[in-house]
DNA sequence: CGTATCCTGACC
DNA sequence: GGTCAGGATACG
């Protein structure tokens, strides 16, 4: 359930549960997750105190006292769960154990997510771009991104490489919010249109950080309403694809 | 640019 | 049986 909002309150989660413990033992529990960290690795991580856990974009990272980061993404599926006494899920990915006994769950259904091992000094996201809500990120800049980029603008925004942390849902929420189509050519977009769109990023994301509700579909605007009344103009939103995935719209408020 | 691929599960 | 799913990447 991953966008820049759930990862952000994942990371919560985590660190609450981790920060300034030792690793008794990360357990792996499935094949895409052996295939990534090596037991001769996964053993290298008992002992280390875990600093902090930090955020980047819709990746998470997990700062080891050595230097090395532990680097998970959970594409799309994944959160944090702190364990019980109960029987695991079916969909428990991982159990991450610390010195106190706490106990908390990767649960990954679709068990795409990845966990990675960087040493010290090593960028664990490189060419990832600049946080939508970091206030150093201008309109200017953002449509300067767009600039050399040739298809539309949806597939644009859940290009990492140009915002981080924005998604198949919040790109469609902001296009909504900014009135663009999701059609337009990135290039073409005029300095109002991006600041619209800047300032529309900003404020679905900042809705949905924190939100408790981030299960719920009908909080959305757009994202999966096709066929449903635009909650703007009450023309039927419609869905398109676009670089392979669903893009939602209003073929009438949207230009 | 589009398509396939990695996975599992929900739903028709 | 098919489609769809909040991601990212490799390839034609």
């Amino acid at each position: 359930m991953p966008e820049l909002p759930e990862v952000e309150r994942a990371v919560g989660v985590l660190r609450k549960a981790v920060a300034g413990q030792r690793i008794a033992s990360l357990k792996l529990l499935h094949p895409a997750l052996r295939r990534q960290l090596a037991p001769r690795v996964l053993r290298s991580l008992v002992g280390a105190r875990i600093t902090g856990v930090a955020r980047r974009g819709k990746h998470q990272m997990v700062s080891l006292e050595d230097g090395r980061t532990l680097h998970v993404h959970f594409r799309m599926s994944g959160d944090w769960k702190v364990l019980d006494d109960a029987p695991l899920a079916k969909s428990v990915r991982a159990v991450l154990t610390l010195e106190s006994g706490a106990r908390v769950a990767f649960v990954d259904p679709r068990a795409l997510g990845t966990m990675e091992i960087h040493g010290a000094g090593v960028d664990a996201a490189p060419g990832l771009g600049p946080e939508a809500n970091d206030p150093a990120l201008t309109a200017k800049q953002l449509r300067a991104s767009f600039a050399p980029k040739r298809g539309p603008i949806k597939p644009v925004l859940l290009d990492q490489r140009v915002i981080a942390g924005v998604g198949n849902i919040y790109a469609a929420e902001a296009l909504w919010h900014a009135k663009l189509d999701p059609t337009r050519k990135a290039a073409a977009l005029e300095a109002k249109e991006v600041s619209a769109l800047l300032a529309a990023l900003r404020k679905v994301l900042k809705r949905a950080t924190g939100s408790r509700y981030t299960d719920d579909a009908s909080r959305f605007d757009v994202y999966g309403r096709a066929g449903k009344p635009c909650r703007r103009c009450g023309e039927k939103v419609e869905r398109i694809v676009q670089a392979g995935r669903s893009t939602y719209f209003c073929p009438n408020c949207q230009l």
